[in-house]
DNA sequence: CAAGAATCCTGTCAGC
DNA sequence: TGCTGACAGGATTCTT
């Protein structure tokens, strides 16, 4: 589920109840996600003291005092819960727990097992395998429309998979890809090749609003980004065109639109308004 | 070499 | 109600 905003979101409420604080407990309940878990990931975080989180992409980095850091990443069902589980709240799939010594309690539950994590050298982080290939950061001032350019330049596949592909801007998934497109009127079926310059111009500034105004929305409706349940990152989303197939589109009132359309590209749902999206 | 398909898992939901 | 199949927001690995 989590792509960019999601994952900043939880980052925040991680950084909210294990910064500065120092692991008293780590539980690790399966030796394995989508890869082995470092050896000794538990003995290694027990009386570690967190000194700061950071985000790349859709990974979570959380940087020990020790030197090393924590890359994680939620991959499509990862969550995590903060706080005392309720006596009855199921804890099925909660494969790493840690207890600060303040008594916060922090759950990954991941029922797909597709996220991962990992240990590495804070000096080193960006050279892990799997930040090395990373595009630039959607966000930062290092995501120009010529650096987007340059990336799609040449390429002959849809723009809505170039912008999926995290080495050409890392952050994006499915849901924001088709927003972005969306905003910048740019139907994602569109060769790539043929969006550098003016088109470029326009779709990095969407996809910076859109990634922008999603995070608002996580920040603002929670406080300290954790919901009465102990869910970090989650919130009410306003999706104008994901999974809204059949839905008129807000761009053309009254106009002969017929609506926002589903189409399959690589196997994945796109979401756009044939109308206004070109 | 680039692009698309298959793949790893489990949960959920529509349809019968 | 219960079963079955399709599908899900990711990203690597395999195949064409």
């Amino acid at each position: 589920m989590p792509e960019l905003p999601e994952v900043e979101t939880v980052m925040r409420g991680l950084r909210a109840c294990l910064e500065g604080r120092v692991i008293a407990r780590a539980v690790a309940n399966r030796p394995d996600l989508r890869w082995a878990l470092p050896e000794g990931l538990a003995r290694r975080l027990t009386g570690a003291r967190v000194a700061s989180f950071r985000r790349r992409g859709k990974y979570i980095l959380m940087r020990l005092a020790g030197g090393s850091s924590v890359l994680l990443h939620l991959g499509m069902s990862g969550r995590i819960v903060v706080g005392r589980l309720r006596p009855n709240q199921p804890t099925l799939h909660e494969h790493l727990v840690l207890e600060t010594e303040d008594g916060a309690r922090v759950g990954l539950i991941d029922p797909r097992r597709f996220g991962s994590i990992d240990l590495v050298e804070t000096a080193a982080e960006d050279a892990h395998r799997l930040l090395a290939g990373l595009g630039p950061e959607p966000l930062s001032d290092a995501f120009t429309p010529a650096v987007l350019s340059r990336a799609l330049a040449g390429k002959r596949t849809p723009i809505k998979a170039a912008l999926l592909d995290q080495g050409v801007v890392a952050g994006l998934g499915n849901i924001y890809v088709c927003e972005a497109l969306f905003r910048a009127g740019l139907s994602p079926r569109r060769s790539s090749h043929t969006v550098p310059g003016r088109r470029a111009t326009r779709l990095v500034p969407a996809i910076k609003a859109t990634l922008t105004e999603a995070i608002a929305a996580g920040g603002s409706s929670l406080r300290d980004y954790v919901q009465p349940d102990g869910e970090l990152g989650y919130f009410q989303h306003a999706w104008k065109v994901y999974d809204h197939e059949g839905e008129p589109c807000e761009r053309c009132p009254g106009a002969p639109c017929r609506g926002i359309v589903r189409i399959v590209q690589s196997g994945r749902s796109t979401f756009y308004c044939p109308r206004t999206q070109r």
